[in-house]
DNA sequence: TGTACATCAGTGAACGCGCGTTCACTGATGTAC
DNA sequence: TGTACATCAGTGAACGCGCGTTCACTGATGTAC
């Protein structure tokens, strides 16, 4: 398949980029290889230099990809939420919440939130190492978007209020509890220890199952 | 060093898993080779298999001392804390909460908690590996040892009673948000954003800095 | 207690393998006229 | 619009490297008498 239109060669890199993000997030970034990455979208290894600068660099991008997924679930709540207006309707926060400590999240953690996936691959990375900026970057969003999510439902506009600084504060510990409880559930051997995990979170954060 | 005596192999045998228990916390399961594992205990690699029956045998041993480990600083600090008894002296908690959450334990993992630094591994082992199953055993020991440090603070015994499940409920809630506190702090690059997730976890567990 | 010999902890070379990366090559795409 | 040619996306072989594991070997330790 060799000299492709432009078009597609577009493609195949944005393929290969969305088919890495769930990679890196189901074995972790170096347990993903360049063969596999490519093989991912169809392709041989041989091309790869002609997408990429590096591995380092595919997973800078692939991990992106992964934190704007997360970001943009999290911005489409937060605006469905107040539409729906019922009296039985969830609110934008305990919607997230219920699906961020789901089995279902639990047990797919390809298609799940990067900063619990791969927070342990950046806390290794040597200090300024692509992958931790890239990191950063992306759990920095993730608050704001989580403040956002909570604002929401009081009503507020998200930005930063007389209570900004305690916004801020309970988004981040909040968001702690949700990375630390949806890892310790996935590295449980024993069913009932990793729902009960799940469980002791959701009543925590006062969120429906 | 051929034909060394069993007393110093055995003492050999124990550095190995010593060093490596480190390791594995710093750099990741993964990262950590045989040839790196017995370097660090002043040996080379080729003896590696009179003492290990694989490098997974070695890792789940490493695991086992790392949670060991903390699940005696944790009986240590509920011991220690009522026989204080000072009016400033700190619970058991408190302590436990302010040491775990402290810029010294984000900058030095290799000596650190490995429920945080080895969830990620275990979560993406496969089911029924040894490393999942020794994890959990694990997680397990230290939800044990931190409702026994919380319990200790309340004058109970920290064996089961009226409020058992709400003790273990909290428990696992409180583990999940200090595993996912300290792995942020650890990725992120932003040292001022490290520092705020960890001083917000402490306000949201109510402990001193 | 002394001697003869078996055991085995540790060494270092070697194995097959997959890794990230490079490169000569192919031939359809894109461009210049 | 049609032709000639340069560009470059993708292929597959090759590179040097470190991995986990195996193995023949060494010689002090441990044991049997």
């Amino acid at each position: 398949m060799p000299r492709v239109s432009r078009a597609e060669a577009q493609q195949h890199r944005q393929q290969v980029i969305d088919h890495t993000s769930r990679l890196i997030r189901e074995k972790g970034a170096d347990q993903v290889s360049v063969p596999q990455a490519m093989a991912a979208a169809g392709l041989t290894h041989g091309g790869f230099y002609r997408h990429f600068a590096s591995k380092d660099d595919l997973v800078v991008q692939a991990l992106r990809a992964a934190f704007t997924e997360r970001r943009e679930a999290m911005d489409r709540l937060a605006e469905a939420a107040p539409e729906e207006a019922g009296p039985e309707a969830r609110s934008g926060r305990d919607e997230f919440l219920a699906r961020y400590l789901s089995g279902l999240h639990r047990d797919h953690p390809a298609a799940g939130c990067a900063a619990a996936t791969l927070a342990a691959d950046a806390a290794r990375a040597e200090p300024g190492a692509p992958i931790r900026t890239a990191f950063t970057a992306g759990l920095s969003d993730l608050v704001d978007g989580y403040r956002q999510l909570t604002a929401v439902q009081d009503g507020a506009d998200g930005t930063d209020g007389a209570d900004g600084r305690a916004d801020r504060e309970t988004a981040l510990a909040e968001l702690s509890t949700l990375v630390g409880a949806i890892l310790l559930a996935r590295a449980s051997e024993d069913r009932e220890l990793s729902e009960e995990i799940l469980a002791a979170a959701r009543r925590h954060l006062d969120a429906p199952a």
